[in-house]
DNA sequence: TTCATTATTAACTTATTGGTAAAATAAAAG
DNA sequence: CTTTTATTTTACCAATAAGTTAATAATGAA
């Protein structure tokens, strides 16, 4: 049983947002309170506190008490399974498409049609 | 400028549902009709059908012509673009909490509070 | 031409997401 | 106690996502 589907999804759909990535991204820089997270976005405090727990959810992140400031930190667990995930994937991007394959794949990324017939109706457009 | 905001968003996007994970580790065995691709799920055609447009349009699959057929392959470009970018965590996941840092992380996952006073409002259950 | 196969599109439903403004809560400071 | 600061919760809305069934399209075969 790989990382876990649903760790990974839940891993994955916190990730698809670019406000979350920056977050994470910030967090590099150490520990920081939700207001200065919040700072460089052009957004309402309660839609990065929502943010934040879409990533503490992943497990992206955890959160500590200091006085009224719940100071995030980063917590790259999950990121560690995304690259074991994706690392299964290398050959083939590595894979340097390379004889017959590489030729056929380049000159024909929809190969011409094999014995392609008439064509009797034209394509609506759409 | 890393990898581009939105092709990663869109690359987590598709990434972050298992039907779609499973469809790409599928391809890794090879150029693969979408009937045949459909099989392994408890899902209508047309699901499966919307799901390979998403991971068409996040570029990680292209799709070729046999007859009435629309073999899929995979393409794994942008899982290279979210490996580079997972990379630059890395040192985040390694870091093998040692030292004090270690020991105030693994003891306290929140900090005794520094100065914590009285308290003095009991906290509500949830 | 007609039929069978393969896949997509259309129309629709329901659930989730990402945002807001306003109210509530927690802790510190006056 | 009252006020200020920091953050979350609630209630709401619009847009998107994921699924369905029925209809349409494209191709090959009879």
């Amino acid at each position: 049983m790989p990382p876990d589907n649903d760790r990974l999804t839940a891993t994955f759909s916190a990730l698809a947002d670019p406000t979350r990535r920056a977050i994470l991204a910030r967090l590099t820089l150490g520990e920081t309170a939700v207001g200065k997270l919040a700072e460089p976005f052009d957004m309402s405090l309660p839609a990065i506190s929502k943010h934040l727990k879409v990533l503490e959810r992943a497990g992206l992140i955890a959160r500590g008490h200091d006085a009224q400031r719940r100071p995030c930190r980063l917590a790259a667990e999950p990121l560690h399974e995304v690259s074991d995930w994706v690392a299964t994937y290398r050959r083939f991007w590595e894979q340097r498409l390379d004889g017959l394959e590489a030729y056929l794949r380049e000159t024909q990324a929809t190969p011409p049609a094999r014995t392609r017939k008439k064509r009797t109706n034209a394509r609506k457009s759409r």
